[in-house]
Parts: C-alpha cells; structure tokens; sequence
DNA sequence: ATAATAACCTTAATTATTTAGGTAATCAAT
DNA sequence: ATTGATTACCTAAATAATTAAGGTTATTAT
C-alpha cells in the first residue's frame, strides 16, 4: 500500500498546525529537506486532503466576544433534522452545530458578545420548529482549545 | 480614539480567517490597495493581537479519528481546578477543556480513534482524583464546525 | 494654521517559491 | 536477478512574492 506517512509528514504536519503560514524554508530547515522537498511534500498533504486548510486564528476576546456557551437543544423526533441546521447555519454566533446520540439530541457551541445577545439567541433557538427543550452551560475559562490533532497517534498511517 | 477596524480590515479578517496562507497580493486585489498597504495592515493586525495566529486544519477522518465526543465531568469542590487541567492537558486526545457553569462542573471535547480508544480515555479520566460523575455524548454527524468569528458583529470596534 | 501622524502609493531590493533537469533508491513485473 | 517505472530527493535557474525605501496626500491634534 502505498501513500503512507513517515517522520518527515508528521513533523510537517505538527509545525503547520501551530504556525500555518510557516515558510517553506523555515520547515526545510526543521525536517532536513530541500525547500523543494518540503514543497512537494505539503502539495501532497493538500491534495490528498490531509490538510484541509488553513485559518487565521482571532482573539475573540479582543473583539469582545466575552461569552462562549454550549447549547443542548432537544428536537421533536418529528423535526427534519436539515430544517435544523438550515436554520442553525445562518446564525453567525454558532460556531458548531452536532448532532449527538441521546433521543433528539443537538448541540450547538456558541460565541456571543455579552449575556444580553446570548439571551437573544438562546430565545431565538427556542421559537425553532421541533425545539422542545434547552440546557444551556456557559463557559467560566477554558484551559484548553486547540484543534490540533494528535497526527503521530493515527498509527496504521504511518510508516516504519 | 485610535484603532479602529475599518471594513477593509474586516474584509482582510475575513478572508484570513477562511484562507490562512492567502497571498498578499490576492488579499490586494479583493480590497483595492497595493500589496505594501496589505501587508502593513496584517502586520497591525497581527502585533494588536487580533489575529493570533494560523494553523492548518487537518481532515481528523483521514486520519482515522472516527470518535468526536463531549464528556461533562463534575469535580468534587474540594479539588483544585489547576490539577484537573494538568491532567487534561497531557492527554493529546483532549482537544479542549473549559470549566463550565454548574456545580464543579469541567467539559471536554475529546477526538480519538475507535470506540475503544474512547473507552479506554473515558475510564482513564474517571478515574482521576475528584471525579465523580461524567456524561459523554457521541457525535453522530457535524453540520457547521467553523472557527470562523463573525468580525462584522464587533461593532464597538468599527469604524464608520 | 501648522506640525505630526497615518495611510497610502510606486519603485527597487530582497527573499521565497516554483520549475527544470538530473541522480539515487525503491518497487513491480519479467 | 534484471529491467523499467516510479518516487523522493537534490542543485541551480527562473519566477513570483514580500519587504524596504522614499515620497505624496489626507487626517488629526495642537
């Protein structure tokens, strides 16, 4: 089987995740390549769509996004689950919408400005078609949130 | 009062936020400047801390991280919040940690492989000091997974 | 009004990326 | 085992992107 990742690829990988817009001869210099080496090397990640992307990352505080919540929100079984996230979708202050296993079970993480604007939105969900009930967490601090994953743990893609 | 985003900063903000690596000059031509007056102006970004950073975003499919999971952990009041952190934060598979409203009560987003991995992760936490209660629920599917800060929104921040 | 600052531009210099062409190593099929 | 194809790498050259320099205009503060 071809198409498996050594060292080099996860070492690559780890570095674009904390530094997206690294340089391809700073990361040559990291892994031991050529900067055309490294070149290909991300080309191909990209390609077979190992990277899917990259983002800059803001500072939500400093646009004074001060409330980050999660939302359990219960939908009549009845309720097409594509109305859902239709609706879901156009609300700018979710950041996530999944649906998760308990009977009806959908799960928003939302970011709003203040508890005022949270109050707005948590109502508007409420008035959705099917939403019989909502459990609502805000976040107090968060230690932790990165979205990098573990790529040197994904073991039967690796080789040697 | 000094700095203020102008809807061309949003404009950049928005961009970056979708398209990480994007070029100088393309970002130019999308908001009519020339590249130097781009890059002064991501540069600014960039230094007020605005913008904290890129990443790539890596497919966690392809890499076979099949199990997506949310697990609400309630923490015996007398024990530390800093040590229930320590402990999270060694576990790669713990993608974020907030401590959430409601009594003593931590929230993870965890990522891993199999069932069994998630599992063998769940026990392992159970079984840290404090611990006394813990509710996971299984992603099914994810509709919306952004990052993606709705800069528009930050209007105290705009200008004009 | 005037000086200082900020934001922009163009051009030139520098730096990064891609292309081209070649070599060694791996792999499949004869 | 040998051959041919493929892959991964390299260096050097060409191209493209970024930064630096210097100047103009517009805004802001005194």
């Amino acid at each position: 089987m071809s198409h498996l990742l050594d060292d080099t690829d996860l070492a690559i990988l780890n570095h674009l995740q904390d530094n997206g817009r690294a340089q391809r001869n700073t990361i040559a210099e990291l892994v031991n390549l050529s900067v055309p080496s490294v070149s290909e090397r991300m080309k191909k990640l990209e390609e077979r769509g190992l990277i899917e992307g990259y983002n800059a990352i803001l500072n939500s505080k400093k646009f004074h996004f001060d409330i980050t919540a999660f939302i359990f929100v219960q939908v009549d079984g009845s309720e097409n689950y594509r109305d859902f996230v239709d609706k879901a979708i156009v609300e700018p202050e979710v950041l996530e919408c999944h649906s998760i296993t308990g009977d009806g079970s959908h799960f928003l993480k939302v970011r709003t400005k203040n508890t005022g604007s949270f109050e707005s939105l948590l109502s508007r969900i409420q008035a959705w078609e099917g939403v019989s009930k909502t459990r609502s967490n805000l976040v107090l601090s968060s230690f932790k949130e990165t979205r990098k994953l573990p790529v040197e743990h994904a073991v039967e893609l690796i080789k040697s």
